[in-house]
Order: structure tokens, then sequence, then C-alpha cells
DNA sequence: GTCTATAAGCGGATAGAC
DNA sequence: GTCTATCCGCTTATAGAC
């Protein structure tokens, strides 16, 4: 799959990719043509087969590429040594901003999990049970400090997620909310959902406002 | 569109709809044939143009009816006259179990938004809209009696609504946890989001156990 | 209301010239 | 690496017999 990078056939290639992701996250993978793809990126259908064994190779390229590209970026962002509610703060914020900026990606490599062929499949589902497991470790550790009032680690992890994610089917740039105001709104919420209370940001509204800055 | 009940055409009609529905789920509007409909219901292709304009006339009738059905299900299970907090927590254990129980209606209602030509996609937003409309509708009614410590009820709103449909994407009735226990969890979770204290079941377990009965 | 047959076209993928 | 041309199966939808 690698190339020598700085060829022509990579730069056609990444091309490719980002026609095809496009495309797949406003039309849907199935609803989605060879000959389309090829046109955005100005190629005949047959050239892409240069590229990509198959359709279900481009797919499969992406959403590998998407999950790998996440794990990897958390591990960067992961603080160490962090208490969990630190810890878990932490992983909201990143999420969201994360997943913001990256919208098409997302929907595809949700919506376009039962068109994987089996074996790509089990490759996308491991590596999303990878980036869960980031998750459910902070989980447990709050847990177990007894920073968090949690029963069951693994649904509260997805419940987490869940509603994390779901900020990629509203969030325009252009919108009325900046990232940092919607991970603020989230923050608090993620937090409050796993039993810790809030006690500063929103609750200053609930007080009559203390004039404080934001 | 309405046909008299009980007819043979009515009753092979609801088994064209059981047949996409389960087949849309599995493999998305855009993968699924006429043909393959047809065929899971014992018919040639040319026969479900009897029932149906078009294919996505199909598409916009599974969709607009689990919306109605929805909306209408709210409207019997809503509580009536009672706080917020209370009205809430029915919303939660409402929206849970009445999604729970369909799975496939819930995922291509979802999934396949971009499938509904414009005028379609506009009735099922307004239906979907409508549906938000009464879970805003309580969220402004605890921020205002200081139940709920919320500033943005249109992102709360939503970000509740990711949570608890997120549910259907791993919920199986054979799997390790009942929908009452599922809907435990998520009610603490939602509560707790909104700035409510757990004050039962999760936090017994962060006080060392009190033991009383569950 | 369902059937068979067919229209008219698009789908993924390949072959071979350049 | 890209092109043109092509294979051939499958697509939605329609027509007309029964």
């Amino acid at each position: 799959m690698a190339r020598k990078s700085g060829s022509k056939g990579e730069e056609t290639a990444r091309d490719i990719r980002l026609a095809a992701l496009s495309a797949f996250a406003r039309e849907g993978y199935a609803a989605v043509s060879m000959r389309q793809i090829a046109a955005q990126v100005g190629l005949q259908a047959g050239a892409l087969y240069n590229h990509f064994v198959t359709k279900q190779d481009i797919l499969r390229d992406l959403m590998v590429g998407h999950m790998e590209e996440l794990i990897e970026a958390w591990q960067d962002a992961e603080p160490r040594g962090a208490a969990a509610t630190a810890a878990l703060e932490a992983f909201i914020r990143f999420h969201i901003r994360h997943h913001a900026s990256r919208a098409d990606a997302v929907f595809v490599s949700y919506m376009e999990l039962r068109n994987l062929e089996p074996a790509n499949f089990r490759e996308v589902e491991a590596l999303r049970q990878r980036y869960e497991a980031c998750l459910r470790g902070i989980l447990t550790a709050g847990r177990k400090t007894g920073e968090f009032a949690i029963d069951d680690v693994p649904v509260v992890a997805m419940a987490i997620i869940a509603m994390l994610t779901g900020v990629t089917t509203w969030y325009r740039s252009s919108g009325r909310l900046s990232i940092a105001q919607i991970e603020d709104i989230y923050t608090a919420m993620a937090l409050g959902s796993v039993g810790i209370a809030n006690t500063a940001g929103q609750m200053q509204k609930r007080e009559e406002a203390c004039s404080q800055p934001a």
C-alpha cells in the first residue's frame, strides 16, 4: 500500500481519498460510483484502479486511516499521571475538538460500517474498541478513587462517546457556538453524567449571576 | 396512500414495509434492490409498484411512519403536570424503551436521511424537530424552576437525545442488561448531565454500600 | 394484483494502446 | 499512470397478458 512519498502517484491517491471521503459522506458509499469519484479528481474511472484495488479498498483505507489517526492523536494529547476527573475532561475536550474538524471522516466511519466486508469490519472494529478502551480506562480509574459515581463502565463509556460524537451531526464552524463553547457545555454534561457536580460555568446561571467574567 | 384496512393489498403493503425496513437497516437503502425486497415478500419486483410508486416512496413511508408513531407514543406516555425532573426522567425512560424495540426503524431513520429526496427530507426533519421540541420544553421548564443547571437548551437536548439513541447501536435483547437496567443507567447519567445529583441507585456504590436492597 | 418481458441505463472492474 | 473501449450483470421502472 505504501508508496514513495512525494511521487505523483501518492499525490493522486490523496486526491482520490479526499474526493471519495467527501462523496461518501454526502451520498453514502453505495450511492457513489467510481466514475463519480474519478470525475471529481479529473480522471477516468479506470485510472482509479492504479491506486486502489477496489472501491471497497478505498472505504477501508479511509476508515482505518481515520481510526489510526484518532488513536494516535489521543496518545499525543493524553495527560499522563493526571487524576481521573482531569483525564476525563481532557478526553471530552479532545474528542470534540478532534471530531469537529473531521466531520466527513466521522460520518463515514460511523455510517459505513455495514458496507465493510467482514475482514475489513473486524479491523476497523478492533481499532474502535482500542479507542473506547482509553475512555474505559479513565472511567475505571475514577470509579476506584471514588471520583466517579458509576456502575457499568462499558455502558457509561458508550453513552459518553455517543453524546460527544453527536456534535458532528449539527456542528458548523459558521454556527452560533464556537468549539470552545461547545466543549464547555459537553464537559459540564459529561462530568455531570458520571456524578461530578459542576462547580463553575453553568452553575453561575443558576445562582443568579455573580457578575464574574466568563 | 390509504387503502381499505383488511384488504389483501394492505396486508401485502405491510409485508413490503417490513421486508424493506429489515433490508434497509442491514444493508442500507442504496444497496438494496427492489428485486431483493420483492423476493423477501415472495413477489416479483414489478408487483411492488402496485403498492408504492417508487423505491423512494417506500423509504419515505417508513421514516414518516416511524416519526409519527414516536411522537404519538410520547403524547400518550407524557406525564401531564409533573415537575420538570419527573418529566425528564419519564422522557428518558420512554425514549430508551420505545427505541430499543424498534432498532431497525431507528437505524434507518437516522442513517438514511441523506437518501431522502429534498421534499421528503423536509417532511421528516420537521417531525424530528417536533419530537425534539418536546424535550426542549421540559428542559426550558426545568431551567426556569432552577431544577436544571443548564445554559443552552437546544444543545443540551441534542446531547441527551444522541446519548439515549446510542443505546440502539449496541442493545440486544439477549444481552447482559435488561431494558430496565439500561434505563436506570441512562436516567442517572442524563439527570446528572443537567446538574441533578443522583441520590439513589449508583450513589450507593460510592458510599460503600449501605446494605439496602436494590 | 401479480406475472413475464423489456426498456434504457449505470454499476464495478478489466484490457490494451500510449 | 492515464486513456479509451468494453464486458456483462444489475438497476429502477413500465407495458401488457392473465
